[in-house]
DNA sequence: CTGAAAGCGCTAACAC
DNA sequence: GTGTTAGCGCTTTCAG
């Protein structure tokens, strides 16, 4: 960028010092131009500008954020991306914040959410700016050495009413009722689920239970799959459930692709759905409106979480106001020949 | 962690000279004993691990790396999680670095891979140690201006014969030219292809086409889709090939989305499959085994990839030798009854 | 609105 | 194998 032959030797990094010099005022002036353009008269801040342009001066990140103790980082802890659903919510995040000078970084959780202390710590090094979860924290212990750090932090993909501050989720019982509520008003009765079932899966199963209930129905069946979401766990889900439960007229999967796995596992053995048995999934994932027959499934928009997961972030780190802390994306049922009677 | 009742102000944050002084040594010592352990003296260094633990230090990263002018962060520039494939790639990355003390930074480029310099140098002031592409970079000057970066750098999910560094991909071009081969052999003479068609596409369009000629057949109608992978655009792909080239006989397409997508609605207009029209995608997804008809595709090993492409660079970052600089994953032809004749 | 001095916490370079 | 000194580049005081 400079147009003399010095270009030859990258000795060292421009420093503000080099900007200050250009634009003929003190470094701090220059520090200030860019971090808080307010507080600079309008024709100094001109020349500053030109003079970072001429030099080609860039923030040292290290630097700046060891002296103010403050960074442009973001602190994603993600869950595994090999599930749709979450992928698409750091899709979510990522747009979010393209283009606003933070960055993001990213440390893997557990799907089982048992975050530890020492996970949380190991990043605290960085002092991010604030800190999402693709998850609800739910070690004790975590929350609260979480809360002592007085930062932004965004939970996800569940409901608490308590959140460590900002919560973009959806109620998981609320899910497990309106399939229940579904599957009672069917006439379902020997009724199986399968997928995750601890944690915010419990939360669903006990919605589901509870609105089976209320159709005199009852869940006969649990068929735990923590962690897995592959088509052929799908279908031997199928298999199992129908070995334990032969006269098994209703399954409801805790993921989409568990489901679909099941309705081919279905087809091969040429067992009808839904007229044996009726099959409904969790995700609403856009397949399921195309398989055949179409899948009843429980909508989430996870991508959309993931933008507003990253704007209430954004938001905040402006200093303007979140009128809402909690938001509870709708969790919505999708009827499909699935579950057809 | 210390027992006094200090801990109740967290004023400062502990540092080196902290810990120097409680193992009764300089700072620098301390220093050495945490990065180059096998610098210092056994004994010295169980006492200061003591002395870490007793205190609770954590190292500063902004101090270290700005007085080292490295960091422990691999910046990773990636594709749309949206895609299954890149999503379980970067799950591989994040696996294969996972309790190393490396941190990942990701930024998101776009799917044209017509990465700016100005992208790559958003990321400089963080000096990472590494960094890794979910993509070839082809854009001259960023290659030039990476090069010239003399850090690690893993380009992925393509092919060059001259790699800034390493990289961990595939040959598109063989890949269409097995999919030509066997379009071939099975005699179609109709033939539609549809995805990506520049960049990397072009390159398996070209292989495609090679294949075919040597059957005599060529590839009759290309039908554009950049970026786009949903069910949806493979139903309207199919229909839209249908239109222009009424006889078609074989379809090929760039993700096994679209190629399900078509299928899809292939059975809703009762065309058969692959009586009329036969169909194969790319990218070996799972649910392509399980679907009526058996989808032929292409099959990529994307999570292995970003292992690997990890791997790589944690091996060079770790000062051991890589073997091989280009690791070029097989790609292979996984035929299926959507392409039977 | 601008500047001078100081120091964030660490490690490179050079002793010993 | 260990210590001393200095300084990475920025921004926080505190003055003016």
């Amino acid at each position: 960028m400079a147009t003399d032959e010095n270009d030859r030797r990258p000795k060292r990094a421009v420093r503000v010092e080099d900007v200050a010099r250009v634009a003929g005022v003190s470094p701090i002036t220059v520090s200030r131009a860019l971090s808080h353009p307010d507080k600079v008269k309008e024709e100094t801040r001109q020349r500053i500008l030109a003079a970072v342009t001429e030099t080609g001066y860039v923030l040292n990140h290290f630097a700046s954020s060891l002296r103010s103790g403050r960074s442009r980082i973001i602190q994603v802890f993600a869950s595994n991306l090999t599930n749709p659903h979450f992928a698409t919510s750091i899709q979510g995040i990522i747009e979010a914040f393209e283009g606003t000078g933070f960055n993001l970084m990213f440390a893997q959780i557990g799907y089982s959410e048992m975050l530890e202390v020492d996970v949380v710590n190991g990043a605290l090094p960085f002092r991010p700016a604030g800190v999402i979860f693709t998850g609800v924290v739910r070690a004790e212990a975590t929350r609260e050495a979480l809360s002592k750090l007085d930062m932004p932090i965004v939970e996800m993909w569940g409901h608490r009413d308590d959140p460590l501050d900002m919560l973009v989720g959806f109620s998981n019982a609320d899910g497990g009722r309106l399939m229940g509520e579904h599957f009672g008003q069917r006439g379902f009765r020997r009724i199986a689920y399968s997928g995750h079932a601890t944690e915010r899966g419990a939360e669903r199963v006990a919605g589901f239970r509870e609105a089976l209930a209320q159709h005199g129905a009852d869940l006969t069946l649990i068929h735990p799959m923590e962690g897995t979401r592959s088509i052929i766990d799908g279908m031997g889900a199928f298999d199992a459930i129908l070995e334990k439960l032969p006269d098994c007229d209703a399954m409801f999967f805790g993921t989409d692709i568990l489901a679909i796995g099941a309705m081919l596992r279905a087809q091969e053995r040429n067992i009808p759905i839904p007229a044996q048995v009726a099959i409904a999934g969790f995700g609403g994932l856009d397949f399921t409106a195309h398989v055949k027959p179409g899948l009843t499934t429980l909508n989430i928009e996870g991508y959309e979480m993931g933008l507003t997961a990253g704007r209430m972030m954004l938001a905040r780190l402006n200093g303007q106001p979140v009128d809402r802390l909690i938001f509870d994306y709708p969790i919505t049922l999708i009827e499909r020949q699935s579950t057809a009677r």
